[in-house]
DNA sequence: TAAATATATAATTGTATAGTTATATTTTGA
DNA sequence: TCAAAATATAACTATACAATTATATATTTA
């Protein structure tokens, strides 16, 4: 119970608190895939889909491996994905309320 | 694995991405408190937590319960402690990387 | 070596939202 | 019923940051 660097946390969600970046590490959830994969996947823009993976990698949350003139991204660590799929049971109980909510 | 709106899982990540508001969910961990008793352990405004707070309940986070002029507030679900615990596991490998980030 | 492809970065802009101050509303108790 | 206490809301300001456009930096292959 050492966890009470609030700041540290709120950041690392902000890491998630955005539909790109959560279209991003979905497109990664299956194994590595290049930027114009992510690109091609998701829609958005090539130097938007590059900005978010780079942040995201400075987090430590998907790692890099380089093939030619190719970049590989894929996500760091499964607990990545459990947060992800955690969030999605809170979703299921209260996703209608947070859709409602126009606060935030 | 219907969970694919990503707008909203962002917005619900949004929720946990700021540090007063994990300070005033942090505040309720132990069970229902009022509001200026968030307001003591947190230090924040009163306003600033009445809003939080507000918006917390907006989106089924936490739950008010009137008692008098006291309005009492709880965590709504385990699955939101359970989150944020899960974020702690996620922190403990990555925290160092998310804390040099830069970038949000 | 030149053209094409893949990725990254910079500059700029617009928008969302956290916090403050001030005030309103509700409830209690003297 | 009046003052005090608890909570909520409004208006405003400042800041963070997502997206776009344009460009730079590899890397491959013709």
């Amino acid at each position: 119970m050492q966890g009470d660097n609030l700041a540290l946390k709120a950041k690392l969600f902000r890491g998630f608190a955005d539909p790109s970046r959560l279209a991003v590490l979905e497109a990664l959830k299956d194994g590595a895939r290049c930027v114009s994969e992510v690109v091609g996947i998701t829609g958005l823009s090539q130097p938007n889909v590059s900005a978010h993976l780079s942040c995201l990698e400075d987090c430590g949350l998907v790692k890099k491996r380089k093939k030619g003139r190719y970049v590989y991204y894929q996500i760091a660590n499964k607990k990545v994905l459990r947060l992800l799929s955690q969030a999605e049971e809170i979703l299921s109980e209260v996703g209608e309320e947070v859709y409602k909510c126009t606060r935030y």
